[in-house]
DNA sequence: CCAGGTCGTCGAAGCGATTCGTCGAATCGA
DNA sequence: TCGATTCGACGAATCGCTTCGACGACCTGG
């Protein structure tokens, strides 16, 4: 293994010199800095990673806590995840992953032996248990989600309420007036996850305002769960023109579910959908939808923690406004 | 910052006894470890990573490298991931996540600067760059797939090619003597995935043997193109009794597609898959499979590279047997 | 021309563990 | 009873890098 004293040596100068070369931190001579690297071309240098967390008690390394819990949708998840990934690359970190199979131990392990300099917690319920443990830490850590009592943590989310309001306020300005609102797994509800939650407040909250009528429907990740939503609504809501879908799983099935029952979208019934563009693009009938974008919520995370991590203060509270793309799927109610 | 001197004054021992106690690799007397054990739970010691790593040349990190290529199922590799994770946490070793943004090079970083002590490389493809690069490498690393050529390297996965035999077989044995297999997005088999392929030879040599009718569909990961090749077949092959799925996002789909065609299944159409159980058994008709063994897969993997970080030889084949279940959506071909 | 700065580099002291070699004490067989 | 082992613990060296203080050389302004 090549170390920085060979370096070092190939090069002429003493290791410090290499040592500030490579980081920057004291200025260096173009010249030396020159000769340095090519010293470190030639040889083929990497530092040790071990060596250089020891010395400058920095790791280099985030951790990435993702529990994997029932009822979410796996790939948004996975989206996130990769945006992590590739913005820590960005500012030269790598990311270690954390299941929640070991709770809340595997954070206080990978913090108390130093293994990573900061994280990033996902899944984030309104009553997390993690909080007085992220608290407590004295690693910079960054939410993806908005618990309930943020005080003292950096959260970033879609705003889920506006977004959930958005949905409802375009249709209500297409004149749809009885709306229901199709959500995640009953489980999800159970657990009380935030941003599920904060739809609903806001979808509420907007159907309330426009004197709308308006139901909530948990529902199940399947095809058939979602047809099973759509026949209990023709049921029992024979009146509604205008449905949000916040369950990524079922957009797709529920608006076959729709067509099958002989309801056309967008002529007998609007939809939206909150989840990610290519998701709402998808259908054959492409969906009127506020996009999730993952992979600003994760880029902007890590560029939230790195800014802690060099000392900077950040914002508590992230939140990113919604966006909503018009596609096929809604259009103004028709009165018959 | 607690550290290993701090414990060994608070239990009257040296350092040196300390890490010994610990690592168990020398002989340290009963008492002298209680006092030990003590200390280290009074003053809530945990090794540094960093130092542990430098000192002892180990990192106790493996990496994970996760191509999230188009037209894998996101879901599945997620189980591996967690499976990775979770098994190495049991052998005291924890995951970094590598996705292929970075390509080879990102293999090449972790590896040089001593950041993990081994790989588990994903979503394997027949003539897969990074074969050369693990060659040359001097860290153990275990392939969750089989390339074409392994020579020298440690993989493990399902034999999909007695998967796609299994199913076959099956079929042929219920009578039926016209089947189909329904595969991956075309994508994966253009950049020759290797599990995709070797479904195929089995398929079509079991199909071969037979004497069966048999053709191969790939098919695009939505529900539009489910119903599309379900037509496609009901069209151009009307005597089809037997379909082999070997596409998790689209099972389901594809199953109500044969439903509303009014193909019963099992009745007019026999239907297997290889996916995971709980995909499987999920439908309302529950389907027939070869399970995806992700849990096991994932668990091997792991313990083959701890068995080769501690120098052990370890095969470098592995595969697992197909298993499967019977389940509603097969049965004997009808005689009308 | 000199005090006071910069600039660029060096040397050495850590960082916090692991791991040799060593050495006294206890044990054992003859 | 005595030398030979074995056992358990210690001390010091070491892992490879960062960082702090120091120190010439070179400027600059008064």
């Amino acid at each position: 293994m090549v170390k920085i004293t060979d370096v070092a040596r190939h090069a002429g100068v003493s290791p410090s010199t290499v040592s500030y070369a490579l980081s920057g931190k004291r200025p260096i001579s173009e010249e030396t800095r020159q000769r340095v690297e090519a010293a470190i071309r030639e040889l083929g240098y990497r530092p040790h990673a071990g060596a250089r967390a020891l010395a400058s008690s920095r790791s280099n390394v985030l951790a990435l806590v993702v529990p994997l819990r029932a009822g979410i949708h796996v790939p948004v998840v996975m989206q996130f995840a990769v945006s992590v990934v590739t913005t820590a690359r960005r500012y030269d970190h790598d990311v270690l992953l954390l299941t929640q199979e070991e709770g809340e131990e595997g954070l206080r392990r990978v913090a108390d032996t130093a293994l990573v300099d900061a994280l990033v917690v996902m899944d984030v319920q309104l009553d997390d248990a993690r909080l007085p443990l992220l608290r407590s830490l004295d690693l910079p850590s960054v939410m993806i989600g908005f618990p309930a009592e943020a005080d003292g943590l950096t959260c970033i989310d879609l705003d889920f309420k506006a977004a959930g309001e958005a949905c409802v306020e375009h249709l209500a300005r297409l004149g749809h007036r009885v709306v229901a609102l199709i959500g995640s797994p009953p489980e999800v509800y159970v657990r009380q996850t935030a941003f599920a939650q904060r739809v609903v407040q806001g979808f509420t909250a907007a159907a309330d305002r426009g004197r709308l009528v308006s139901s909530v429907h948990p529902c199940e990740a399947t095809p058939a769960a979602a047809r099973a939503v759509a026949e209990q609504l023709l049921r029992e809501q024979p009146a509604l023109t205008g449905v949000v879908v916040h369950n990524e799983a079922i957009l797709e099935p529920l608006i076959d579910a729709f067509d099958q029952l002989g309801l056309r979208v967008p002529a007998d019934l609007s939809v939206t959908a909150i989840c990610p563009d290519e998701l709402a693009a998808a259908p054959r009938t492409p969906v009127t939808s506020v996009a999730l974008p993952s992979a600003e919520v994760g880029a902007r995370a890590v560029e939230l923690l790195m800014n802690k991590l060099d000392g900077k203060t950040v914002p508590e509270a992230t939140l990113l406004p919604p966006r909503m793309t018009e596609r096929a799927s809604t259009a103004p109610r028709a009165f018959p």
